[in-house]
DNA sequence: CTGTTAGCGCATTCAT
DNA sequence: ATGAATGCGCTAACAG
């Protein structure tokens, strides 16, 4: 592309000087000065040329590429985690970075490929992402430089940056406490394989922990808890409708993400009973769809684009070890009320 | 990153050869024939030392970097456009090249930024990617080399990929047509605007024409038509509510895309009435909803996918000026069914 | 058929 | 304070 380019050479020769003074000037060195005038005769010169440093050559020279390589597993295509991207890309233009973005699909060859692709680039750090957050093992090739995960844990005590998943699940359930729910509160999505193995979820573990430490601070219990295989809509669905099927039913019902609260609001919807009328509904995620539902989903979301600039950050700026934090910030919308009289 | 790795020179000492012929063979150049022992030499040594070329010096020389920027007004974090992201970055990796990736965010001081950024790490060519599918104008900046538009057209005569709006009008009102829907087909999402003014939308436009002309051929005429401002869940909410306070009904309703025949669900819902036993339904776009609705809606896919491949085929491997229409697959669910009696 | 030589554009010693 | 020379790792003329 953009054929021929003005060169360093090209800018000291219009200015009447060597390529060094131009180089220096260019870059703002420091340590040495040079005289007022040599600034704008460079200067003007690079205007005048429209000079812009050729990348590859001044990396072949620093071994600085001024890229980051963000590699997923299959976070890059996957509708609501496009916010991590954005998230990243918009830090890394606040440093004069750029994103070489790769997927691996979950599959160990295309990993390879690609770690090796980007290497090959002189890649200045990696973002490690994943769809989910859970925790993986990270290959040995990319722990040679600067490494942050995302969405992610591993057993290496890399930096890593993930939701606070504990805390909104106690948050949203402190929503529903306050308003008078006490012991006919429902869970949805239940599921030990998440909870147990960190490989496939750490958001299950965390949000449980989190749902149950603000029940017991409450003195109550989960009135009713469902387990379900995924948390897609249809075990939503099905879930949300065995829980109808038994009396009483529950004044309450806690989701363990937005799709399967799509499910409940379907299931009640055919059973005729009305949100937040006869059961009140909070969820995590914020789901573009939780904003769609009638009435809007009150739930936690997942702060994809703070998570993604906050890698950066981490990466660029220098961060500690280990894993932050990134608080899930409450949408509140019309989903919960105060129980119906029973 | 990446420590200390073995140059192109080590390879050439390990394997007692010139440098030359280290490269050729392993650039496998066809015009000179090496000795059989050169080749096993040279590989061996490579292998030995975990050789992989420096692409930084390797473009310094040859001016190609197997690095094409994707650049977008937003669509790296829309949702459910990933999949431009998610084809283009495959059909990329089959031909070893890799994506740097950048949003404009639609705004020009970003978008003059981001296109410098690529140009300055000399990409090989450009994809420009709009978010929702529009005329737009190229930047001068990157009409100097291969440049693909996607989703979009422009003035100039520039390769681009759409997908087949038009086609796919014609093809979901089909659908109603054969199970014997005629005169009470409705349609949700007329907008002037979109229609009207490319550089907002061309799928409307098309979507419109497609729609008309199969329903001309039927010798059929639509039975209502609901303008909506935008095609949000709560435009196609009230436009439905329009459609049912009226009499008779529409037997079948054509929304513009999935978003808008989400609020003709509900409505529906909400009034009592069943689809498709009630009305039928068909939509655009197979956004992720459209799997969950309860019964999953027919819809016509956008097909981001195919799309991100085809760009860069078109991109790397040639291809005509002007416009490539990708086919919009119909997704078949349960949300038509002939007519009630009435 | 193989090796020598010369840059690509830049940052950086080391002299001046 | 400035400039000449060097080399990053690679490929491509050009000799041998």
């Amino acid at each position: 592309m953009g054929q021929k380019r003005a060169t360093l050479a090209d800018v000291a020769r219009l200015a009447g000087l060597s390529k060094t003074t131009a180089s220096m000037v260019l870059n703002g060195r420091e340590g040495t000065r040079l005289s007022a005038e040599a600034h704008q005769r460079v200067f003007a010169a690079a205007e005048e040329l429209g000079y812009r440093p050729n990348v590859a050559a001044r990396s072949l020279r620093t071994r600085k590429t001024a890229t980051i390589a963000f590699v997923s597993d299959i976070v890059a295509t996957t509708r609501f985690a496009g916010g991590l991207i954005r998230g990243a890309l918009d830090a890394a233009r606040e440093r004069d970075h750029v994103l070489l973005i790769t997927e691996t699909q979950g599959d160990a060859a295309f990993e390879r490929y690609a770690i090796e692709a980007m290497l090959d680039r002189q890649v200045d750090g990696v973002i490690y992402a994943a769809m989910a957050s859970r925790r993986l093992t990270v290959p040995d090739a990319i722990l040679g430089g600067p490494v942050v995960l995302l969405n992610a844990t591993s057993g290496e005590d890399l930096p890593s940056v993930l939701p606070d998943d504990e805390r909104a699940g106690a948050a949203v359930t402190e929503i529903l406490l306050r308003q008078g729910h006490h012991d006919h509160i429902a869970l949805i999505g239940r599921n030990e394989l998440k909870e147990s193995d960190p490989e496939v979820s750490i958001a299950a573990g965390a949000r449980l922990r989190g749902v149950r430490s603000a029940l017991a601070a409450a003195g109550v219990g989960l009135f009713a808890e469902c387990f379900c295989v995924d948390w897609l809509p249809e075990h939503g669905y099905a879930a949300m409708r065995t829980l109808l099927s038994r009396s009483p039913r529950p004044s309450a019902v806690i989701c363990m993400n937005d799709r399967l609260a799509f499910g409940a609001y379907q299931a009640l919807g055919e059973a005729g009973l009305s949100v937040p009328g006869d059961v009140s509904v909070v969820s995590f995620d914020d789901d573009p769809i939780a904003a769609w539902l009638r009435p809007g989903l009150t739930t936690a979301a997942l702060p994809h684009e703070r998570m993604g600039r906050r890698a950066v950050e981490i990466l660029l700026d220098g961060g500690a070890a280990g894993p932050s934090l990134v608080p899930m910030p409450l949408r509140r919308r019309r989903s919960t009320a105060v129980p119906a009289a029973r």
